[in-house]
Formats: structure tokens, C-alpha cells, sequence
DNA sequence: TGTCCGTGTTAAAAATGGTTAACTTTTCTG
DNA sequence: CAGAAAAGTTAACCATTTTTAACACGGACA
């Protein structure tokens, strides 16, 4: 599981600083807010921080945003950032993607389509090299979910695609819940009465599969999910 | 630098597309341009041809730009893309990105801006890539798409139209799903039984050929579609 | 403690895919 | 232009994957 983006907020606006960091936080970002221009480029600064991504607003105290990216975009020349602007004059959009702004996006906006850009721009500027030679030890059993490969005592099993999606969620889960629904949604994409039929017969082959390694064990939750436990 | 980026402009008002094609084309970009999305898909399909980025508009005759942006990002999974719009509407934004557009620009717009955001997307999107040069390496086997040759253990092969247009598409999604819907109005225009039984025909052959390489193998994703394995 | 509901398991049915070969269409070549 | 060769499609048969059905079990709860 990949761990989670930082991203380097600089908003004068108290509100606004509060609800963006509060929406993105709860999209899964980790937020470090600033005040004004001179904070933010003392934050990137320190070494003891690093992002995958800013959000600069335009207009700030102490330092502007236009300057601010500037003097970061001296430091370093791939990390991406963006622009909050309430103005939306041509010549400053022009300004910021000059500086070498990612976007430049006016205010007001909505939350989803910052979200929206800020996945854009993260997808593109750290593409992560899919690795199909991907290997999840699983207890003491091999598993490479790209290629739906099993390494059991006997030799390489083959997975289906629905062993192997349900292999991975439940990996993906390794000793917490797996919600039922979620898992129906997920891997069937319907979470029907016969779904989950056929989902309890898929879950009666990973089980038999996963016999090679006693210390692994699929619980039931009743009326919940599963549970894949492996025990060290 | 290297040779002149190409665009692929699918813009159905006359004036528009003349303005837009005459800047980009002052501005060092090659321009080919479309009037509905059902040209656009197929000059993007055109195996002559080969782009660097697509501006879609929405509203088009023929075949609207959500669905030609769909279409094309199952068959191409890295291509950016573009898109501009007279509705500002928030939902088809959000519908948009969610097709996995880089931008999605509302008209009116400027040119300079559309300029300084093509160029944000070209310098994120990977230049060294998939986007199939003279001659491919599928695992240890060279691939000359345009010539249609295998270069195999025991000599060259020349590929049969369908042979090479499927394995064009594979290879572009190398280790990653190829929609077997998509694949088949890519390579047969059209996805009914019969062409189905066709292109699982044409599988088996591939097959058959990448055997040289015992690291290569077509995955086949039940219900779903073929996967090219190359493990390194 | 009996009943309901969710789950465990196995087997059979249905859907999808793999492969070979026969057949049809297209392209090449004398 | 005819006949051969190559390419592409359809058919048939078998294998694999997934779904559905059937029956059994066990926990939750009146």
C-alpha cells in the first residue's frame, strides 16, 4: 500500500485554508498549511518535510504566490504546483503557467475539480512504473497479483480473475475487515443476492488453496465481511 | 529536440478549427484536424498515424467527445488528452477528468492559455514511451510495427494486417488490460460474435509466434480481455 | 429450543475462451 | 483473366471459468 501524498498548502484565508485542508485531508492527502509566501518557502525548505505537490494561492502576505513558486521552481525543477487565483486576468494565468505552474485555477471552484486537477497532475508527474514482477509474501506463500500467480508447495497455481481480484482485496486487507459489500462492488460490481453466492465459492477455493500455509485462515464476520488472518 | 509534436484536433466548428489549427501550426505543433469523433477515432486508430496529444471538443456530431475520449483511453492508457467545451457545468468537468482527460478547457478561452496548457501536458507526459517507434522490443523479440515484421529466432516474420493491428494493440498495452470490446472495433470496427471467434483465432496465433520468448505470454482476463505479460 | 438468515461446500449448468480445420474471400502472378 | 496462394471467417469441438442450484451447518435471537 502506497503511503499517502503530501501536499504543501500556502493560504492566507483562514476559511478557505481550513476547508481545503479539512476536504483534501479527508481525500487522503496529508496537508501542511501555510499562512503567507515567506512560511511556505521556509516549509518546502526544511528538510524534515518533503511534498508531492503545492497549492499556492496568488495573493499572500509576507511573500506572493508568483514569487513564491518562482524562487521554489529554482530549487527544484520538477515538483509540480498550482495556482488558487481570484483574479483571472489572461496575463496572470500566463504569469503562473510561466513560472512553471502545473494549473492556475480561479476562485471560486469547486472542491471536486481541484480534486479532479490535483489527481491529473499528480498521475503525470510520478508515474508509478507499474512492476509486474510484484511479489506479496502472504504467510509463507508467494503471491504476485499482477501476473495471478500463487507459489504454493506444489508448484505455481494459475488464478482466475476472480480468484485474483478477491485474492488481492483480501492481501489488501491482510488481518482487517473486508466488507462484504464493498468486496461484491469491487470485484463482481454488483453486490446481488447471487454475487454473493458466487463470492462465498470463491472464497471456499482461496480457502482450499490457501491450506498450504496453516497459519492462514479466511474468518467469516457474520453478516459483514472477511478477514484474512495470518498469524507470524 | 526532437521532430515536431502532433495533435490531433477534433473541433467541429468550421472557424474555430481553422483559428486553432493556423495557431498551433505557427507555434511548431503538426495538426491534424477532424470534424466529428467518429473521424477522430479513426485517424487516433490509423496505424499511419501516431499523436502526442489530443484537444477534443465535446459537442460533436457523429460521436460526442466523452465517448471518442473513452473509446481511445481503453485502447491507449497514456495518451494525453484535452478537452474543450461551451458548458462550464460543473458534472461535465467532473465527467470529464473522470474519463482521464489532462485538462478541460471552457470556451471562451484564450490561445496563449492553450498553449501554455498543452505545453504543461506535454512536459509532464512520458516523451520516452509507448507511443510505438520504428522498431519495439516485446520482451527479446524485435517488433517493426510499421513493416509488420517479427524478427524471430528462426528469422523474420511478416505479419498478416489483422495479426499486426492486433499485435500493435497489445503491445501498446503491454501489461495492462486490453478490452476486448475496445480491441474489436479497433481491429474489426465492429464487436459481434463472429468477429469475437475471429480475434480469438488471431490470439491463438500470436501465441503461437511469442512462444520464441518464453517471458511473453497473452494473458486472457475472462469477460473482460487479453493481457500481454512481458515479465523482465 | 426452534426458526431464520447468512455462510460452507459440492456439483451441475452456462458462458466464455482455445484450437484446429474447413471454407470463403482477397490478392498475387503468370 | 484464370488459377494459386495468402488472408480472413466460420464451424466444430473441447477446456476453462463463472454462475446457479442444492443441501448442510451454525450462530443470532425470539
Amino acid at each position: 500500500m502506497s503511503t499517502k501524498r503530501k501536499i504543501l498548502l500556502a493560504e492566507d484565508d483562514e476559511n478557505l485554508g481550513r476547508l481545503l485542508s479539512t476536504f483534501l485531508n479527508a481525500k487522503g492527502f496529508e496537508i501542511e498549511l501555510v499562512r503567507n509566501g515567506k512560511a511556505g518557502y521556509e516549509l518546502f525548505n526544511n528538510p524534515k518535510y518533503s511534498f508531492d505537490l503545492l497549492i499556492l494561492d496568488v495573493m499572500m502576505p509576507e511573500m506572493d504566490g508568483f514569487t513564491l513558486g518562482a524562487e521554489i521552481r529554482e530549487l527544484d525543477k520538477t515538483i509540480p504546483f498550482l495556482y488558487l487565483s481570484a483574479k483571472s486576468m489572461k496575463e496572470d494565468k500566463l504569469k503562473g503557467f510561466g513560472i512553471g505552474a502545473d494549473d492556475y485555477i480561479t476562485k471560486p471552484f469547486s472542491m471536486e475539480e481541484l480534486l479532479a486537477r490535483i489527481h491529473v497532475i499528480l498521475k503525470r508527474s510520478q508515474p508509478e512504473q507499474k512492476n509486474i514482477q510484484e511479489k506479496v509474501l502472504v504467510g509463507k506463500i508467494a503471491y504476485e497479483p499482477e501476473l495471478s500467480i500463487l507459489h504454493l508447495n506444489d508448484g505455481e497455481k494459475k488464478l482466475t480473475t476472480k480468484e485474483n481480484l478477491l485474492l488481492r482485496l483480501l492481501v489488501k486487507n491482510q488481518n482487517e475487515l473486508l466488507d462484504r459489500q464493498a468486496a461484491l462492488r469491487a470485484v463482481w460490481g454488483d453486490d446481488n443476492y447471487f454475487n454473493g453466492r458466487s463470492m462465498d465459492v470463491y472464497i471456499a477455493k482461496l480457502r482450499k488453496l490457501l491450506k498450504d500455509d496453516p497459519n492462514i485462515e479466511i474468518m467469516n464476520v457474520h453478516g459483514i465481511g472477511f478477514k484474512l488472518l495470518v498469524k507470524q
